[in-house]
DNA sequence: AGCGCCATGTAATGCGTTACATGATTAT
DNA sequence: ATAATCATGTAACGCATTACATGGCGCT
């Protein structure tokens, strides 16, 4: 949410919006979970709202604070940990979905190249586990295991494809 | 947890090592979360715990009852419902990991064919998105999402392959 | 006058997390 | 003896979910 309203400012009701309309469908678009998430948000100084009439009804309109933009460069710049693997690396795509406009492209590159390392490592580690308990899984327990280990390897190879397409943007122009 | 206690009777302490040691990672193994949840189960009677003291500490073992049996076999034939994709397949990765052994291999079959036609809507829906809004969006929300729709590719490569890995198997014998 | 959408909340409930607590057994 | 591991829990806290509640605004 705070990646959302620095990208522009917006009110519950957008917030709701955008997770029950776009890609974003993943989180949760319940009342319940939104306004006193931004609640809380704003009683930790990281986001301000102002109530706005313009026009049309009454909305209440946030904006990330100095202290929110830090906050949110603090999260983007943490380092790949080992627990953002194994959760199947959504919490990762999300941070990188933010870089480039919150810490820039360059900081968006260094992640792609930090993301394919930790990868690297951990899908041979994976396929090591798999070769050495697959004789004593369940068929459909090591099919599984093998659409996770698939997963983390397209991963990676997006990962260089990331890569490639920021190299083509570097040579072609800032667009 | 029932599945697990399905395959093999197991204690809370068995339940998480194996939460920490093996692949089954991604959930948690703190005692808060695996104790509390077995007694609901035992109270629902899904499971039945018995004090053991065969040889060593004291453990309790438990089992799963006639109707948790029923409860699992509901819960891996639930069809495949959109929520289940929205959110990566990873819980239809965990039921289908139980199959085999508790509603048996024609459902896992049936399974893996569901899936993929479900998978295969949903990949041109979630490409047709893309190419809508690529233009609007910032490159890393661009590549994110990119990541995310060639991971429901691959997860539906991966049905294919379980099909045929089924077919195999079915010729050959049945391991 | 009434229906539906915009926009914002609150209340009850359940569950996970983190941390703490306990006792029994095996190894040094 | 003492440390480490086995094995089982409890307590405080925060947060999400589900459902309910409210009021202004626009259309028919």
């Amino acid at each position: 949410m705070l990646g959302l309203i620095q990208q522009k400012p917006a009110s519950g009701y957008d917030l709701r919006r955008l997770f029950s309309t776009t890609a974003l469908g993943t989180f949760s678009d319940s009342p319940g979970a939104i306004y006193p998430a931004l609640a809380r948000l704003e009683k930790q100084g990281l986001i301000c709202g102002r109530v706005e009439k313009s026009g049309l009804r009454q909305r209440q309109v946030f904006r990330v604070t100095a202290s929110g933009v830090v906050a949110l460069q603090r999260w983007l710049r943490q380092p790949i940990g080992r627990h953002d693997l194994v959760h199947g690396s959504d919490s990762l795509m999300l941070r990188f979905a933010f870089m480039d406009g919150v810490v820039g492209r360059d900081a968006s590159v260094e992640f792609l190249g930090a993301l394919a390392s930790a990868l690297e490592s951990y899908v041979t580690e994976l396929r090591a586990y798999l070769e050495q308990h697959k004789s004593e899984m369940p068929v459909s327990a090591m099919l599984a295991l093998e659409a996770g280990i698939r997963g983390y390897e397209t991963t990676l190879q997006w990962a260089h494809h990331g890569l490639e397409v920021y190299a083509l943007i570097q040579k072609g122009g800032t667009r």
